[in-house]
DNA sequence: TTGCTTTACGAAACCGCTTTCGGTTAGCGT
DNA sequence: ACGCTAACCGAAAGCGGTTTCGTAAAGCAA
């Protein structure tokens, strides 16, 4: 265990043999005998050589590194997706041996300037993002340098680059047709921030649910609120204090439907019987939650594995548009949807609130 | 927003100087004169160019780069951690800007492979591990390698590296003592598996708190299980099924408390009323469970930025020993810790299993 | 033996940047 | 006018690898 690292050259000195020489034998070049690859061989891991890899990439032209931004904390509960993704992503990489870069940008202005750096010099062959925006300035700037890149979501327009999202129209559509199934007729929507393509995505499911459901959308269900628990909590307050409240509520999030249980509980009610509460992302604390949480879950270990798969082979030169990729969510019923009950505990909540 | 990174020589014969001459006049040397710096500083981002980090950090001989081992997951609860440790970790980088490099092992053998891989082949400049075992091979490995390291956390002996931890012993004792004041005399303690350090940390304190009291630990209400919520439900079912159940349960972490919580509620006990229960970390969804979990709370967002500033320090040439640091967590209240009520519920439950 | 491939390695250019070292020019004093 | 110092920039040697090219030795055929 030298604490120096050595390198090509005093491996090579050592054996009595040019860098070149030694180097090929290494690579696996057919040019070297047998026998003097097996002494380099040897050699090599005897004395712990391993190529520097600045040296080497640079020489190779190739960073064999992608990076992944990091999204830009709402300091809220901490994304519990963040970990699996880079697990996912780890996985892809460690197959070729490639090296995971991670930069968390302060703003957005921090985080173009970030990329623009990144590829220009030379850190990165690739890059994921992730939670982009309807029109998102970053997808722009990594076409314009023409840096590999899939995105972790996806636009509106997202026919020309490489994505991996899950249907949050789709799964809101499942959420609303499972609570009509139910008998709600009166289903209201807790969104986040619209420039989000994620929430306009989830709200357009919500709201062609509810019309092919043969009801009408009221806007007054649609509550936009923080992304974070509390946001949740706001947005349900709001609903409740409606002249008629909604008898179930589907939530953009675990995260702001935990928000939604907590409103709902301190005013007497009872998730679950007296409302109905859909969250979206299957987080597996929602089974601890009060109740526990009924949400569209997701396959969440996939999407760090297949990003980094996508993003090499697009790195190898595979056409972007030819991956991607949209799963969808799944209904997990566990304690917070329920059949339209005696609609009179949250009414009567409502009227003797208007009486006073 | 050319496709190809222009390089410092296409940049110097745009100029009409040499690499030489522009590299110096970007790097601030003195012996430019303000007018070509001027003219070449204009003409660099006119261009946009960056310099090629390869090849600049194969030149000065500093990766510019930490790296960061994932703990290997235990699949359980994703943990919240990992996201706010990158992001601290990022910013105390950002400020020299540096790169972080995550890398997740699969295996133990695995993980020691890479942190040979990774220093000697110059790729990082310093490494943070979490979660130490007690005798943990990395930090052996590392001192060797006579690498620049930190520890999120710390092992039995550790005097003589840096590491940043929170005093589970302390935040036991303080735990133990707040459930006593409240009256419990037979308080239980669900932990992990010992060869974590932090778990026998943490089982340290309990134990001295519970002697400091007064009282003689009883070994039956020490259960070791999985570090899960999985673990915690198991754990706390052995301590409910004894002749004589404890009063109150401390649990090693959050996420096994809210299986904790789980167990408690199946047999229609109330957590905080009929036993009560202190977590550990202070996570952020702990007011979401049922009922919102007592936990031992820690400065989570404080930890990533001082691990980075203190590996910093040290590859700068700080003595390691120098840096080493404490936190104490503090007891935050929410609803499952209680006075000892009238112990007849679960004692009740009990005698009924024992006659049955 | 000569001549011609192979085989196996050495030599050297190169990747893009940093940094030391020299040397030219300008500016100053005398 | 001369010499001397400072100011500025060019030249070149690395950093540690990869890869092309050339060539001596070895093999084979005639």
């Amino acid at each position: 265990m030298s604490a120096k690292p050595i390198s090509l050259k005093i491996l090579a000195a050592h054996l009595d043999l040019t860098v070149g020489t030694v180097s090929r034998a290494l690579n696996g070049y057919a040019d070297i005998s047998p026998v003097t690859r097996k002494r380099v061989k040897r050699a090599a891991d005897e004395l712990g050589y391993r190529a520097n890899q600045n040296a080497r990439r640079l020489s190779i032209g190739n960073p064999e590194t992608v990076g992944y931004l990091m999204p830009r904390v709402s300091s809220s509960i901490a994304q519990p997706f963040v970990a699996q993704l880079l697990q996912g992503l780890g996985e892809a990489l460690s197959k070729r041996s490639w090296d995971l870069l991670v930069v968390q940008p302060n703003s957005s202005k921090d985080e173009m300037a970030h990329i623009e750096r990144m590829v220009r010099s030379g850190r990165v062959g690739g890059l994921v993002i992730s939670r982009p925006l309807k029109n998102d300035p970053r997808i722009r700037l990594l076409q314009d340098l023409k840096c590999p890149f899939v995105v972790h979501g996806r636009t509106a327009s997202c026919a020309d680059y490489a994505w991996y999202d899950v249907d949050g129209d789709d799964a809101f559509v499942t959420a609303v047709n499972h609570l009509v199934s139910l008998g709600h007729s009166r289903t209201a929507f807790i969104g986040a921030p619209l420039q989000h393509q994620f929430a306009q995505d989830r709200l357009n499911g919500y709201r062609s649910a509810v019309q092919e459901n043969g009801l009408v959308v009221d806007e007054d269900l649609i509550q936009i609120a923080d992304f974070s628990d509390d946001g949740g909590e706001v947005a349900t307050n709001m609903l409740l204090d409606l002249p008629v409240p909604p008898t179930a509520i589907v939530c953009v999030s675990d995260t702001m439907a935990l928000g939604a249980l907590a409103a709902i509980r301190s005013r007497g009610l009872l998730p679950g019987v007296d409302i109905s509460v859909i969250g979206y992302d299957g987080l597996k604390f929602g089974i601890h939650s009060n109740p526990p949480l009924t949400t569209m879950a997701q396959p969440q270990a996939h999407a760090g594995r297949r990003l980094g798969d996508m993003l090499l082979a697009i790195i190898d030169g595979d056409d972007p548009s030819k991956h991607q990729e949209l799963q969808r969510a799944h209904l997990l019923r566990r304690k917070t949807d329920g059949p339209l009950h005696n609609a009179t505990v949250q009414t009567n909540v409502s009227i003797r609130e208007e009486i006073l």
